[in-house]
Order: C-alpha cells, then structure tokens, then sequence
DNA sequence: CTGCTTGTTGACACTTTGCCAATAGCGTTG
DNA sequence: CAACGCTATTGGCAAAGTGTCAACAAGCAG
C-alpha cells in the first residue's frame, strides 16, 4: 500500500463525503456486515477519522438513516381551492413518486426493527414520520393537533408497507396503493 | 469463580432456556450492547454452547424474535352469523388485547428498521405479518387470495403503529385505536 | 463396572471497535 | 517567502467480542 498524500477537507465536507460512502455500503449490507475498516477505505480515509468525526460506529449508521429516511420537501402547487378528496390524491401521489424515486430506504424503514426499548434507530424513524405527518397536513390544508398527528404518524407506517408491497415484492401496482391510500387518509382526516 | 456442575439438558429444553435468557436481556437493553459473555453468564452456560446451538449470534437473536413477534393462537368464538362490522371490531378487540398483554415486542417490531436490502430480520417480521393477516382472515370468515392478504400485510403495520401510539406513548387512548381499525379494516375488506 | 454417545466446556485465533499521542496540510503573519 | 499555528488526519496500541475446535464428562446401555 503506498502512501497515499493526505488531503485536508472542511469538516462538513468531509463528514458527507463520509456519509455518502457508508450509504452506498449499507444500501446492499448489513449494518454488522461492513466493518468501519472497510467503510473507512471505501471513504478514502483511516478508521481514526471516522471516530474523530462521529464517535462511535453506531452514530455512522445513525447519520446515514437520519438522511435517507427524511421524504423530500414539499414542491406542492397550492391546492386549497380543491375539494378535500383531491388534495388528498394529489398529495398521495406525490409521496408515491418521492417513494419511488427517492425512498428506497424510506421505504424500508418500515418493516422488521431493531426494536427493544427506545432503540437509537426508533427515534430516527419516528421523527421522520412525524415530519411526514406534518408535510402532509400542511399539504392539504389542514390545521395540526396533537391527536391528528398521532393517527397521521401511525398512517405513515401503513404508508410505508404499502409501498413496500409495490416496489420490494410487486403484490400491488401503483394504482392499487394510490386508491387505498386516498380513501384511507381522507378517512382519517374527515374524522377530526 | 467455583466451577459449577455441568448438568446436560435435552437440546430443545436448553434451547428454550437460552432462548428465554436472552429475551430478557434483549428486552432492555439493544443487540449489540448484550455480548455473548453476558448472554451465557445470564443463561448458566458457557458461551461455546451458545454457539454449538445457534451458530451465530444473530441466530440467537433471530431466534428470539421469531417467538416474541408471533401473535398467540385465535381463541375467538364462531362470529359468522355477525355483520362484517361487527366481525371486525370483536376481531380487532380480541387483537389490541393480545397487543396489551403479550405483545411489547410484537408492536415494537414496527417502527425502525433494521433495513438494508432483504434482512434477516425483515423477513422474519414479513412472516409474522403474513401469518396475522390469515389470522384476520380467518376470523372474520372471508376467503383468502394473494391481493386482499397483500392489503391486510400492509394493515398490519398500520395496526403496530397505531398500538405504539396508544401502548408506548400516549398519544391515543384504546378507544380511539379500536374505532379507527376497525372503520380501516372495513373498508379494506369491501373494497376487495 | 465398562464403554459409548453426545451435551458441554475451555482455550486459542482472528476480527473489530475505541482511544490517543504524533504527524502534517494549509491558511496566516511578519 | 519563510516561519508559525491551528487542526484535520494518521497509525498503532489496548480491550473486547465472535467464531472454532479438540478434549472432557454426564448419563445411559450392555
């Protein structure tokens, strides 16, 4: 192995050169498949920086679900002056795009858990679908509340494993998620 | 340390023995913070047992969640001769005291994920969800088919999602779990 | 009592994580 | 332009963990 030179890069740049790295190795591995030895050589640095950088291997996977897991913003045109059932289509099925584009991690966030208490992971995934939560009221114009977040929260999961019957095992088409989905979350909604 | 006795079990009581330590340690505390040391301290045996056992320690790991994720057998009397509503909303009763009683793991098995490509752990979450839909099924007297058990596998999530909701945090009360599922189940059933 | 089957052990080899003092880019200053 | 200082980066050490295997012994059969 000779002597690579080694380069000096901002923190931050560094840290998503990290993270992007470590992405591309979780995405076909296990978490305790990939050693942070072989992270650190498919990152191009030395495992000392992964630890100065994030602690712990743990926070490594930790920083890579924090962005894989968040939907994308929001790029909705206005939808207020549709009736409620339309916005809420329009809006399921921009999600069902953002899943399919973006999310396969999102996606499989929902499925099998690394459960046992208040797992690190757990409080990843919950914010994220309490921010999907809040996308979609926002989305269709609704006020927020504590207890309709709450229904929405648990709708993301139902979200998540519907797409994941889509797009991992072909059960259902496109089609057949968009009609659940509409007719779930105006239900869910109109019961306010 | 005194060297104890060694006392020789049938494989399957030891098994179950082991199995049974580390559900306790796994139900406090995460994976990879229990090492094999700790599990064969906590289980009376050696950790070259554990191994001879399981292999691995995922394995025993595995282990554990394939019996703490299956929901226990249905007791439910004869409801045929109820309306669908009413099969439905006696069904998810029966199912959100399963959840209250046994189920701290089984609704745990929602939220994060372990993810990453087919996991091991997916798939025996998969399994579990598959075998609650036939379950559902069964009970409310309808026949089975690939598409309609590919929406209830997808319910499932929606059903653990919403039991952390109310069990875990708070944030809705049984009722309301019981009102929403049902209404959800309902119409996931006529729509087939 | 002797021997056999097989559940069980203990030690060894290897991998991995975490830690820390030493090294060396790169911008700043005189 | 040369010396300096800040700090990003490295390399090696120590502790802990997992997996493997040959040897040991509990309980049963003859």
């Amino acid at each position: 192995m000779t002597a690579l030179p080694r380069t000096r890069l901002e923190p931050d740049a560094r840290r998503r050169q990290i993270v992007e790295a470590a992405r591309t190795l979780y995405a076909e591995r296990s978490y305790d498949d990939v050693s942070l030895a072989e992270l650190a050589r498919a990152a191009g640095v030395t495992r000392g920086l992964l630890h100065h950088y994030f602690g712990s291997k743990r926070e490594i996977f930790l920083a890579v679900m924090r962005d894989s897991v968040l939907m994308p913003e929001s790029e909705l045109p206005d939808l207020l002056h549709l009736p409620l059932q339309e916005r809420v289509r329009v809006t399921m099925d921009w999600i069902l795009d953002a899943a399919q584009t973006y999310g396969q991690a999102w996606v499989a966030a929902s499925g099998a858990a690394e459960l046992h208490g208040e797992s690190d992971l757990q409080v990843v995934v919950d914010e994220a679908d309490d921010r999907a939560a809040r996308l979609v009221l926002d989305a269709v114009g609704m006020p927020d509340s504590p207890a309709l977040r709450a229904r929405l929260r648990a709708s993301a999961a139902y979200v998540k494993a519907l797409c994941r019957e889509w797009l991992q095992r072909g059960t259902l088409t496109r089609d057949d998620v968009l009609v659940l989905l509409t007719a779930h979350l105006v239900h869910v909604l109109e019961a306010s």
